[in-house]
DNA sequence: AAGACGAAAGTGGTTGA
DNA sequence: TCAACAACTTTCGTCTT
């Protein structure tokens, strides 16, 4: 087997890498695809010197958010037999018996244990309809351990705070998806996953910073296909928009949309306004509304560019 | 016929009294 | 708690390519 660095991400190109060593994955930090997993952790071995729990990494199995008991739980064989494969006797055997039924009540006798094993299950395939790296699940999971201490699961679904979870997961690792899209990808309401994503933030007093439409614009243009000079002179007029504060207010999917409107119209990849309202999330009026207002801000002459 | 345009009315969230 | 408000959506008839 060769080594192989990987530069570029295989989905949106980009060369903004993120390598997170504890976790062993190199996520793309436009799109939050993972591009290598399972990677071997080349930090400090176990230290009795430091024995707090993040040092603790390379001792044993990884902790894994995404099982319910964390995977730290021991399962009783069903099989009445010892570690040598012979037979137990009848005496022992009514009491592994009863030790079984014990451990199936301990582990999912109360409905918090059953809501979260649910959840979980859950949040996992959410998460592969997303594409999402194990780092944002396994924050996701976090997240919703918290949501359910804080009883905050009551008179809401298990799968409508799942998925809010795993928005805010993202939102919080800096890769925000447009509502809309996941909202499509889940087949779930709009509406009401957005008011469940900021009740949960509301109650669980997450803030996490305003977006901005640069994070949306790689991911935009890989799905239009289009070529990484137009992502670039998308980007770069962005920052000219930012200094001139005519990003204030505006949503910042409708914004990465009309800049990547322009963008491919004068590097000659043209792209519909039904095709980019699509992909972003918001609708034709809205990035016709935004790119007059850029144009006009920016000086770009669009009657020249039809 | 497809794409772009823009007016008008409606929606849900934020803000400030 | 309520009303005003800004951003965005929906809908739809019209113009342009």
């Amino acid at each position: 087997m060769k080594e192989e660095t990987i530069v570029k991400c295989t989905d949106c190109a980009s060369r903004d890498l993120l390598h997170d060593n504890k976790r062993g994955e190199i996520v793309c930090n436009d799109c939050g695809l993972v591009l290598e997993e399972n990677i071997i952790d080349q930090g400090a071995e176990w230290s009795v010197f430091a024995p707090e729990d993040e040092n603790r990494a390379r001792a044993g199995a990884p902790v894994n958010l995404m099982l319910h008991d964390k995977g730290l739980s021991t399962d009783i064989d069903w099989q009445n037999r010892d570690f040598s494969g012979k037979a137990i006797s009848p005496s022992t055997r009514s009491q592994l018996h009863r030790m079984r039924k014990w451990q199936a009540r301990a582990r999912s006798s109360n409905s918090r244990e059953r809501n979260l094993q649910n959840a979980m299950q859950e949040m996992n395939t959410m998460g592969g309809r997303l594409e999402l790296p194990r780092s944002i699940q396994s924050e996701a999971a976090l997240i919703y351990r918290r949501a359910l201490e804080a009883n905050i699961i009551r008179g809401r679904s298990i799968p409508g705070v799942a998925a809010a979870c795993l928005y805010i997961a993202c939102e919080l690792a800096g890769v925000p998806r447009p509502i809309a899209d996941v909202s499509h990808k889940l087949r779930m309401g709009k509406k009401e996953l957005g008011r469940t994503i900021r009740q949960v933030k509301l109650k669980l007093r997450i803030r996490t910073a305003p977006k901005e439409a640069s994070q949306f614009i790689g991911q935009f243009c890989s799905k239009l296909d289009l070529k990484p000079e137009i992502e670039n002179a998308a980007k770069e007029m962005f920052a000219k928009i930012k200094e001139l504060e005519l990003d204030s207010g505006r949503g910042p999917t409708g914004l990465a949309a009309a800049l990547i409107y322009i963008a491919a119209l004068k590097g000659g990849q043209r792209r519909t306004q039904r095709d980019i309202a699509d992909i972003s999330g918001v609708t034709e009026v809205t990035i016709r509304n935004r790119y007059k207002e850029l144009a006009n801000a920016l000086e770009i002459n669009m009657e020249e560019l039809m």
